[in-house]
RNA sequence: CUUUGCCC
């Protein structure tokens, strides 16, 4: 049962719903695990209807059922319907809040983020985090920069989205410098840093940063392919397409 | 085995 409710969610990260289903139906008795997925599935999906009926149908629900039907609804910004859902739940627990926070944050409005941010009754570095990519997306970088040093143990996501969110805004240097001076680095940290010199058409310091990354992943290698192409330099495009390991 | 934040 464990090995189908892996399955089903698999094909829900594949966008097969149609499998997806298939295999939860198959189950003879789905628990609590496998309804959540299926929740979830949908939600993944973009058919928040679907998802909705499923939670409505279930047997029992858990704080995971409802968290996936909050998130699933801020996702797409229907914040009003993600508010009602966190409104309705027993128990709130830190990620629902933290999902909810991120339906503002990520919808642009971020006053209603700090609003909410303040009456958090527990904050963890997801909840500090989605405030500073929040801002720092939206050019409150001063801002964000508050958030980031207010921050008990910033860890590698909020560096990087620091970074990211510099770089987007054209300052590159300080961009650059925060990547430096990061305690530790994975490879969305290279990533971040080699698209914001991209962005700011500075190909030539993308590209030696790319060289120079002890790991790439398929962002990596999708980055520099879709920048140089967007570039017109196709014939660099087409030779770190032949370097990249996996084309698949 | 399922839900929230960073690059895409």
């Amino acid at each position: 049962k464990h090995l189908a409710n892996l399955l089903v969610s698999m094909y829900a990260k594949c966008r097969s719903m149609g499998d997806a289903r298939t295999v939860f139906d198959d189950i003879r008795e789905p628990n609590l695990f496998s309804w959540n997925i299926l929740v979830s599935a949908y939600a993944i999906n973009g058919d928040f209807h679907g998802a909705r009926a499923v939670f409505d149908r279930m047997p029992e629900k858990d704080s995971v059922s409802w968290n996936t039907m909050v998130t699933a609804y801020a996702r797409i910004g229907r914040i009003r319907e993600a508010r009602k859902m966190f409104e309705a739940m027993p128990q709130p627990d830190t990620v629902s809040w933290n999902a909810l926070l991120a339906g503002y944050a990520q919808n642009g409005h971020l006053l209603e983020a700090i609003e909410l941010f303040k009456k958090m009754p527990d904050k963890d570095v997801v909840t500090w985090t989605t405030m500073v990519t929040g801002l720092a997306e939206n050019g409150y970088l001063d801002e964000a920069r508050r958030f980031f040093e207010l921050m008990p143990t910033p860890d590698v996501a909020a560096w990087n989205a620091m970074v990211a969110g510099y770089a987007q805004a054209g300052c590159l240097i300080q961009a650059r410098l925060m990547f430096d001076e990061m305690p530790a680095k994975n490879t969305a940290s290279w990533n971040s840093m080699i698209n914001g010199y991209f962005q700011n058409r500075e190909v030539e310091q993308a590209r030696s940063l790319f060289d120079a990354m002890p790991r790439k992943n398929s962002t990596s290698w999708n980055l520099m392919i879709a920048a140089y192409a967007q570039r017109g330099h196709l014939q660099e495009a087409r030779e770190v397409f032949d370097r990249m390991p996996d084309k698949n």
